[in-house]
DNA sequence: GTCATAAGTTTGGTCATACCAAATGGGGGC
DNA sequence: GCCCCCATTTGGTATGACCAAACTTATGAC
């Protein structure tokens, strides 16, 4: 009765449990939200020894269906569209520290957001504008407070991704915040510079107003290079 | 001599092992595409069990800096932009059941393509151009032979991606060619059928050349549409 | 009755050892 | 030089044990 290694052609035994637990979550079985039963509970009902339990939740913890900290019970996570982010987050930070890497994420950021803003110049609805607004009114409302203009402007541009209705791309807004924050933190700010970028965001607002992607994009692009610009000079010794 | 646990906080023994192990991978002290020694070998270097190597080199391998098959002997890769493609195709197969979930990802690929082509429009060099040319002809040889059209029509889409000179967007096309074809591959396929497509890259092509981006993403958007529609219609019984 | 505290139990992290089957490497035999 | 066979190596799994941290329960002060 030990483990009649089941019809699907797995070599390894860590597999088959891998796929039940993986099942067991997506079916609902597993609780979502839920710590996941013991480790000798489960090789109990698996029949398997603790060792390819434990090599089971490792590996679908690293597939974000399972999230463990340390000493703590794993916790059951249904997989989301951030889900996916977090799991490449290590393997980004690789990337990120080659030459050229974070340019090469800041410009796919660039263009993504330029096609957002056009996206967003020929069809965003009330609620669009009206979210915008509000984003706007509280980028402003912080121009003294460096911290506070640092959030506001990420919610604005989050705003953005949330235009095309698509869950994808607030996802991806997510991975961009993450990402690129480490290398941005550095960055002098100071009540002029959210000035500027306040007012950035205002001409990006009112061109989507007025309809008109190509300035909407214009708007954008010049914002988010100047943004590069000064990045770059404040760390150029 | 034990393992005094080192100067990081780490609470798990492991995650030193880890941590060693990646500076070993993007040092180069482990030559990228050789084989990791021995796990036996590894504790012995580590000083650590076999417990916390083997979870390590398991972790690792999710982050995609090792490459392990079942029973073989996992070989060093140093990450690249593809790898995160792999490290998350598990998580993304989950969304893809979900409902919506395909649908999702081709929208943002629609969405993407289309300020790729724009942008191509805009900005294709000489060498671009040629390119674009190149794979417009292989597909056109191609359109008596279904599978070989299919082929020729991702590298024609391919090229696309290969524009802005920025190695994140050939990762992404990587992803939606290897993510969405599952979900395509039973689309019904024909010569007529690839006549069809293959006037619509032309079009697309012919937009680029005449620098009218307006154009260029109308031809590629409707294509698209085009597609999904047809697999849609496939689909429904 | 509430709450802080202490004792007891559970549980994840690690180690050591052993066994098996598949992969590997080395020697003949051709 | 090439191929097949065998001894060895190596990854996958199973046990059993131990520790420290987390969790639970009992306990006592207020």
């Amino acid at each position: 009765m030990q483990n009649q290694p089941n019809p699907t052609r797995d070599s390894r035994a860590a597999d088959v449990v891998i796929r039940q637990l993986e099942e067991q979550i997506v079916s609902g079985a597993l609780p979502n939200g839920k710590p996941l039963p013991a480790e000798r509970d489960l090789m109990e009902n698996f029949g398997a020894s603790r060792t390819v339990i434990r090599e089971a939740i490792s590996t679908l913890s690293s597939r974000g269906l399972i999230e463990s900290k340390p000493r703590f019970r794993p916790i059951v996570r249904k997989p989301d569209y951030e889900t996916v982010l977090h799991a490449t987050g290590n393997i980004v930070q690789h990337l990120l520290t080659e030459p050229g890497g974070v340019k090469n994420l800041y410009d796919s950021r660039v263009f993504v957001e330029r096609a957002l803003v056009r996206d967003a110049a020929l069809s965003a609805t009330k609620d669009d504008i009206a979210a915008l607004k509000a984003s706007l009114a509280a980028n402003q409302a912080s121009i003294p407070d460096s911290l506070a203009f640092y959030q506001t402007d990420v919610a604005f541009h989050g705003v953005l991704y949330s235009i095309p209705k698509n869950p994808i791309f607030p996802a991806i807004h997510a991975g961009y915040t993450a990402w690129l924050a480490p290398h941005w933190v550095k960055m002098i700010r100071s009540p002029e510079r959210n000035e500027m970028n306040y007012k950035a965001h205002q001409a990006i607002l009112t061109a989507i107003l007025e309809r008109d992607p190509a300035a909407a994009e214009e708007a954008l692009k010049s914002h988010l290079v100047d943004a590069w610009d000064h990045v770059r000079t404040t760390f150029s010794s």
